[in-house]
DNA sequence: CGCGTCAGTGGGAGCGCTCCCCTGGGATGA
DNA sequence: TCATCCCAGGGGAGCGCTCCCACTGACGCG
């Protein structure tokens, strides 16, 4: 009685039978019409809605071999990156360019060494590429994408020396922050300090650089006894400034490497009674919610997020499209917002 | 010359020629072993791992009918519940459990109607089950989900009246806010207010409902002049708290819906002199990253987020593996986190 | 010694689709 | 008028797998 489908999907078969024409024209039709009479698509698509017809999608993998998954990666251990705006809005950015192709996405986590095995076997076993949020940098990573050679984009450069397939999008990370540092520089300051990312994350590393170029061309020192290495989180930010502080006590301008580490320099200087803007300006990076309601508000390096998840979508289907195509890399442009902190 | 499959990957027929077997003790051997040999097992296994092996889940899928795939829905509009920690926690916990049962997660946005059709049509198409993240109550999402009979689980109470195959995983909101409330009345509050979240979010409700629980049990009135409404967000925290000093100058307990209001309500007490928690006690829901680093420190009602997508997860592989299931409803233990604040 | 039983195995059928080759017939050109 | 071309459409093959049924041979029991 109870079969196993009670009341089986309509197949393509079924479709073709209501419509009068065959299984093959049926197919033709439905995924984009060619050769095929008007009055022929006309009736396969009344069938198809009559029918509510849906294709099996396994079906259909199984003979042209994609299956329309693509892989978002995020190879942060914990959490910090994952409920990070960065993140939310790479990924949106990403959805939506994804899903006008029909591509759906699935969320994959490459914390730890386990967890990258598993996606990589994931991702030969079943995704068609790999959109992969680049925090720090992973060799492990990205050496084992390229084993299973499953096209991939990073976010975020990848700093690979030697013949390497990698494709990424990125945000200008030093021409940002040589503007940021510009700015501190036009409003008078002289001295500008900085306190940094990580040195394994390449946007850590390219706002130093863009940090450097800015004072060197103003004619400044910019060696690292003005400068404080953080981890890109609040308290890193908070230690950096203290120590900056006791280095460097007549600094007068400080560029940080992201908001987050801003807002603990910012509370650092409140309590150091350094008045901001007017004793100490500070520009931050990345432009995320925390810059708007600091007090004072953060002048800031925004990075266009979303377009970079879109940016990376379209070249994965780019790169899907034409596997031999040569690696792209794709940079786009930052812009200063100025508020109240410099 | 360069065919389509340049090195073709091995299919099962291969493996079995090699283990000296057929493709069907293969399949049984790669399956979870049934009436077969040990030394058919071995050689099996044998030739899988040097021939590297991997089946086509796509052929799997087109047989059994099952993808491997569940959707993770979250129905904000925008990116504020996607970059929430609430969001990520709930995700890793689901990640966690789904990647131990082998099943890949679709990261899904239905904000807006269209994604919620789209939504509704690939979960139709391709995935086996969903994981709904659920903000504010969507009856329609709720409506069509039922409508193409894909096993569900949501977060969050959905509060659906009538018969209706809804399965979900709660946090405790209600006794968690009761038992919020019941500690400021402890400390001696005599004069306790609420800042709740929007109706038409059952966390919102619930906890509104905690509230009223432990204040009327006091012998103290609970009524609407007690109250202000938020959207969960930290500048609605801002203009609940002015507006209730407006109302009941005398407070001296809020509990707050959540800790971004709290931490709104916390920087509009001190901006009136209120000292807190000698002037006024507060206590928020949550324990998000904030509640740590707010001044004074929050105390706040924290909820197992990681073990809400844990569980939701299980309870939809458990759905998956008997649709027969009645709903089971699960409601986890909320605890109080004591800091700073009350 | 013959029969039934049962673990172990082989292999056919078939999932629903796309691809491709082939046919039929109308239009075209000689 | 007849050969040629081409466009629509039909339908076989086959993607890689799981399911299931039938078969084999070893074993136990009457």
């Amino acid at each position: 009685m109870a079969g196993r489908t009670p009341n089986a999907r309509p197949t393509l078969e079924m479709v073709a039978a209501a419509a009068g024409v065959s299984r093959g024209t049926a197919s033709r039709v439905l995924s984009g019409a060619h050769n095929v009479s008007p009055s022929a698509v006309a009736a396969v698509h009344k069938a198809a809605s009559e029918l509510r017809y849906r294709p099996n999608l396994s079906a259909r993998s199984l003979v042209t071999g994609r299956t329309g998954l693509v892989g978002l990666v995020v190879n942060e251990s914990n959490d910090h990156l994952f409920s990070d705006p960065y993140f939310a809005e790479v990924a949106r950015g990403a959805h939506d360019a994804l899903s006008e192709a029909d591509v759906a996405m699935v969320l994959t986590l490459a914390g730890d060494a386990r967890e990258r095995d598993r996606l990589i076997d994931l991702a030969a076993l079943r995704l068609d590429g790999l959109l992969v949020i680049h925090g720090h940098s992973d060799l492990e990573l990205v050496r084992g994408i390229e084993r299973v050679h499953v096209p991939t984009v990073f976010s975020g450069r990848v700093p690979i020396t030697g013949e390497s397939h990698v494709w990424y999008v990125d945000a200008d990370n030093r021409g940002g922050a040589r503007a940021a540092t510009e700015h501190l520089l036009a409003r008078g300051c002289r001295t500008v300090v900085t306190i940094t990312g990580p040195r394994d994350m390449a946007a850590g590393h390219d706002r130093h650089d863009g940090w450097v170029d800015a004072v060197t061309t103003a004619g400044l020192p910019a060696d690292d006894t003005r400068l404080a290495v953080g981890d890109f989180s609040t308290d890193s930010g908070r230690a950096a400034m203290t120590d900056l502080l006791a280095r460097v006590p007549d600094l007068d301008g400080v560029f940080v490497a992201n908001d987050l580490m801003a807002v603990g320099a910012l509370a650092v200087l409140a309590e150091h009674g350094r008045s901001v803007p007017a004793d100490v300006a500070v520009v931050g990076f990345d432009d995320v919610e925390a810059a708007r309601t600091s007090s004072p508000s953060l002048t800031t390096v925004a990075q266009p997020m979303a377009d970079i998840g879109r940016r990376m979508a379209e070249l994965l289907l780019t790169q899907l499209a034409d596997t031999e195509l040569a690696p792209i890399h794709e940079v786009l442009p930052t812009t200063l917002v100025v508020r109240d902190s410099a």
